[in-house]
DNA sequence: ACATCTTTGGCAAACGTTTGCCAAGTTGTC
DNA sequence: GACAACTTGGCAAACGTTTGCCAAAGATGT
C-alpha cells in the first residue's frame, strides 16, 4: 500500500480546494481547522476529498497574517560554535519539528546590539515564541521581558528579570565537585571561570566555593582565576597562564565549562604536567565530544541532547496559559 | 547624540503612518521601498518623518504575502552536531543577516524522510533560498532541483543533479595529501572514510589514491577501510579496529574528516601506538577546535567560516539572475 | 398554521502589503 | 487657447487565511 507522495504545489490554496468541492472558501477552512460540526457529514466527506486530491496545505504566511501569530519560534542563541549548543539548537529543531514548528536560529556572538536586533526582526516575524540560550542584558530583552510573550530561557537565567528557566542546578554541581575533590584527599582546589559571569557560571562557582568553606577550606587557600573576553578556551589558556604560574600549584581544578579546560589542559601540557596526575581537572558540560577528545577530562555531564524536548514541553505550557519556574534536569557525575 | 531606540509597537502598520502624513497608503508604501519620485520632496519629508515618528517596521509578514515570496532562507543541514556544520550555520547566519535576511535552520540527521518534509514546510514558507548542506538525494530533492527554485549546495554536490555549490575541490585537497606523504618517505598509507560516501569524501578518496598510483603505489599497497553508520567517530574507530587488527601496519592514515580521526586516534590511543611516530594521520576539515584538543592532528584546513559570506554572495548572484557553478574556497595545508 | 430553534453554509471584513490604473493638477509647446 | 506630457497621489484589487454575522432550510413545539 504505497502512499503515493504529491508535488506540492504552492498555488493551491483555500480556493483551489473550495472550487473542486463545490462549496464555499470558509467552509473548507472551518474543515481544515477541525471544526466539523460546522458542516454536514456529506460536505465534510467531499471537502476532505477535494483537499487529498489537489494536495492543499495550509499556507502558513496567509495563516499568519490573519492570525496575528505564526509558527514560528525563534532561538537566539549566544554561540553556536560552542557543541553545547549546537547540540541544544539541534534537539530544539527536532523537537520543534515534531510539534509542528519552525525554528528560526539566531546567533548573537554574545553581544548585545545583535540580540536586540534580533529581538526585534522576530517580534516582526510574529514568532509565537522565544527560547534564549545564555541571553545577555539588553534593552530589548528588558522590553520583551515586560511584555509577557511566550519566552523560555536555557542555560542562563533571565539576567534582567525572570522568566521559566530551563537547565540544570548550577549551585548542586559545583558543590558536587567541591565534595569529590574533597573526598580524594586534594588540598589545593583552583577554579577557572569567565569574568563576565552568566548566572550559571557564577551559580557554578560559589556552590563550589560554599561547600570549600564547609569542609575547612579558608577563602585564600582557594586558588580562583578569571579569564577575560568571548571565547571560553582563550579564557581557560590565559588564566591557567596565571594559575601554573604563581608559587602555589593546584592539586585539582574545577573548569565551568568544557572549552576552559581544554584551554588549560592545553598551557598545562605547554608547562609540561601531567593530567590527570600532577593535576586533576573537572569541567561542567561533559559533552560526548570528550570521551573521543578529552579522556583525561572528568565532567559533570549536562544533558543538552534532552534538552530541546523540555524546552518545547515548558513552551507547550506556557501556550496553554500554565506557566513554570523552572525545569531542572538531572546531571551525571561518575 | 544619542538615538533614542522606541520600543517597537507590533501595531504600526503602513495606515498608522498614512494616517499621521495625512497621505494615502500607497503613498507611503512607495516611499518605504524606496520609489522616491513618485512624490514631491515636501510629501516624501513629511511621510518619512511620520515614520521615523510612530516607529514603523514593514511586516514582513503581510509582504511575504503580497510578493509571494519571505526573506526566509531555508538552510537545511545534515548534522549540526558536527562542529564543521555548525561553524558553517554560524557564519551562514551572519552573512544573511548582514544582507537583510533570516535563516530558517532545519536538522535532516540525514534522513532523506525529514530532509523531504523540510524542504515541503519550507516551500510553504515561502523562502526565497535554499542552502543544502551535505543534501541526501531524496524525491523532494529531484523536485526541489527540477524547480528551479535558488538553491546553493554546500560541502556535497547536488546528488541528484547539478547545481551551484560552494566548497573545497576535494579532489585536490586528497591528492595533497597523497603528496604529503610520500614526499615524507611513508610506505604503507592508508584511507578512512565512510562507506555511504557522500560526493566529498568520494573526491577526497579517489584524489589521495590516483595520487598515489602516480607515485608507484599498487592498488593493495594502501589500506583501505570504510565505516557504517552516521557517526564519523564510530567510523574512524570501528575501522581504525580493522586496521590495527591486520597484518600490514600503516605508517600514515589520510582520515576525510576530522571526527574520524579523533576516532582513529582513540583506537590507536587503546592500542598503545604513538600518533604522530608510529603512525602519521592527517584529517580533512581542520577545525579550529583540532589545536585545542588535537594537536597531534595535521590537516588539510577547510575555511568553514568564510562559507557563510561566500554561500551568500552566490545565492545573491543567482537571485539577480546570473547563476554560477561552483565557488571553490582556497583551503590551509602545513 | 405559526413561532422558535438548530443545522448548514455563504458573505464579507480583516490582517499588512504591493501595484496597476486612473484622476487631478501642473508645465510645456505650438 | 488647445493639446500633450509629465507629476503627484489615491483607489481598489490581490495575496491566503479566519471568523462574526446573517440567511435559508429543516426540525420541533404549541
Amino acid at each position: 500500500m504505497t502512499m503515493k507522495r504529491q508535488p506540492i504545489r504552492e498555488d493551491i490554496s483555500l480556493a483551489t480546494v473550495a472550487a473542486r468541492a463545490g462549496v464555499s472558501v470558509s467552509t473548507v477552512s472551518r474543515i481544515v481547522n477541525g471544526e466539523m460540526r460546522r458542516a454536514s457529514p456529506a460536505t465534510v466527506a467531499r471537502v476532505l476529498d477535494a483537499i487529498e486530491a489537489v494536495g492543499y496545505r495550509p499556507n502558513p504566511v496567509g495563516r499568519a497574517l490573519q492570525r496575528g501569530q505564526s509558527q514560528l519560534v525563534a532561538m537566539i542563541a549566544a554561540n553556536l560554535d560552542n557543541p553545547a549548543m549546537a547540540t541544544i539548537a539541534s534537539s530544539t529543531e527536532a523537537a520543534l519539528r515534531e510539534a509542528g514548528y519552525v525554528m528560526i536560529l539566531c546567533d548573537t556572538h554574545d553581544r548585545p546590539e545583535l540580540q536586540d536586533e534580533y529581538l526585534y526582526a522576530m517580534r516582526a516575524q510574529m514568532v509565537c515564541g522565544y527560547i534564549l540560550v545564555a541571553a545577555v542584558p539588553s534593552p530589548g530583552l528588558s522590553e520583551l521581558s515586560a511584555s509577557g510573550a511566550p519566552t523560555v530561557f536555557v542555560s542562563r537565567r533571565n539576567p534582567v528579570g525572570n522568566g521559566p528557566f530551563v537547565g540544570i542546578d548550577d549551585c548542586a554541581a559545583g558543590t558536587a565537585v567541591a565534595d569529590y575533590f574533597a573526598n580524594l584527599g586534594r588540598r589545593a582546589p583552583a577554579v577557572v571561570y569567565p569574568r563576565l559571569g552568566s548566572s550559571a557560571s557564577r551559580d557554578r562557582v560559589s556552590g563550589f566555593l560554599a561547600r570549600l568553606r564547609e569542609r575547612g577550606w579558608s577563602d585564600e587557600a582557594i586558588i580562583q582565576a578569571d579569564g577575560e573576553g568571548r571565547s571560553h578556551l582563550q579564557i581557560g589558556y590565559d588564566a591557567a597562564a596565571r594559575i601554573f604560574g604563581g608559587s602555589d600549584m593546584p592539586d585539582s581544578i574545577l573548569c565551568v565549562s568544557d572549552q576552559i579546560a581544554y584551554g588549560v589542559n592545553r598551557r598545562a601540557l605547554e608547562r609540561g604536567l601531567k593530567i590527570p596526575g600532577d593535576c586533576d581537572i573537572v569541567s561542567i558540560d561533559g559533552t560526548p565530544l570528550n570521551q573521543w577528545v578529552a579522556p583525561w577530562l572528568k565532567s559533570i555531564e549536562i544533558p543538552y541532547a534532552v534538552y530541546g524536548a523540555e524546552i518545547v514541553a515548558g513552551l507547550q505550557l506556557i501556550w496553554r496559559g500554565e506557566s513554570f519556574g523552572e525545569r531542572l534536569l538531572p546531571y551525571k557525575f561518575g
